[in-house]
DNA sequence: CTTTGCGTTAACAATTTTGTTAAACAATGC
DNA sequence: GCATTGTTTAACAAAATTGTTAACGCAAAG
């Protein structure tokens, strides 16, 4: 009886969409099953039907965000460039993933500090956690030759810090500077070329 | 009539401290007023009592919290040093401030990003809004006579995401680095020094 | 045209969380 | 001691939020 298999994976799928831009918003706690019904234009029972709790719901919206997480980090483990190239190609990578969905970092964040165990775990099963680790001994490795100078791990997090912060902090730092939403994405924008530069200088021997 | 003034206080502090730790990692939505009276040790009720809703309690704290950020950024405006030494004296300043309540840097950008029309405000009349404006025009100056490079925005959100990220994201990054408690704190230590060199090296001509 | 089964809806029930109240309590002034 | 006043408590009420159910609708199969 595959009679309204469409229509089933339309408003699945609508629920899904509705539920990601609800949740990475406003969290798990923070999120109303009404405002997602909402947001999908239909009812709150369905959401029910289809994800039987808030919880269940907010499992599938996660775990295709760790989804997203794998594929951002992926872009660290790219291939077998000198380490000034690796590093432009994370921060490009980063930079522009993140760019298409900013609010993605802060929630990220959030759930790490909410739920630890989950990620720890993940840190040892998915290619993020083996990218990461391989791109640290990378750096560990150009640090020995003297390509570059600085404790790896400081490097590294400083890396993160500078691609991560502008998205996940970036109503705050918007307000800071007084920006509107136009001027911030521009600065965004430029941000890739001036980091390359910043990071490359900051680590050159 | 000022019998029990004394209890009163301790009581009324008492809350306050609770409500501080409960709201700083849970945020406005997350907390639970049960979970403030007991970590206060106390009756539900008599958080009605003191502060009326959990919405008066919040802003109570939230304004003390606001308090707390004008300190620390108030470590900004010091003096007539060169500009390489300010951000020094920033870095220093802003790192050993967070490293005592390591939950704040989070907690001030998720209400930022829940309530931004709040924060417009206080930046306008604040001194951390006239502080931090000053700054920036400092690294302005400082680029027109040549003496660093880099588009002072860049210099600026660059140098506030490599302090205050490691604190926002504490435990993502701990996990990403596979460090224990006493690991990081030790990181974070280090960091001041690291952060300096890194940053005067990325900015000078 | 009736039956069958899934999707949908609205009304309802349960749970969680916040807010209120009346009574008990404790200390102070008389 | 006893009245008064501010504090505390427990029980209750109200509101907000999640979860369930029974009935309806509609499309396909027989």
């Amino acid at each position: 009886m595959d009679k309204m298999t469409d229509d089933k994976r339309d408003t699945e799928q609508a629920i899904k969409e509705a539920a990601k831009k609800v949740f990475l918003v406003n969290g798990l706690k923070g999120a109303r099953m009404q405002a997602i019904a909402d947001e999908a234009g239909i009812n709150r029972a369905m959401l029910h039907y289809y994800f039987r709790t808030k919880d269940k719901l907010f499992e599938v919206i996660f775990a295709d965000a760790m989804q997203e997480m794998n594929q951002r980090m992926g872009a660290i483990a790219t291939s077998d460039l000198p380490i000034l190239k690796k590093i432009e190609h994370f921060v490009y990578g980063y930079m522009e993933s993140a760019s298409s969905n900013p609010e993605f970092d802060l929630f990220i964040i959030n759930e790490f500090q909410q739920n630890p165990d989950y990620f720890t775990e993940m840190m040892k099963t998915s290619n993020a956690g083996t990218a990461m680790k391989a791109f640290v001994h990378e750096i560990e490795k150009a640090v020995k030759k003297k390509e570059i100078v600085g404790d790896p791990h400081q490097i590294f997090l400083s890396m993160i810090s500078l691609c991560v912060f502008p998205f996940a902090a970036k109503t705050m730092v918007r307000t800071m500077l007084g920006h509107s939403e136009k001027q911030y994405t521009k600065l965004l924008d430029e941000r890739k070329k001036f980091l390359v530069q910043f990071v490359v200088k900051g680590i050159s021997p």
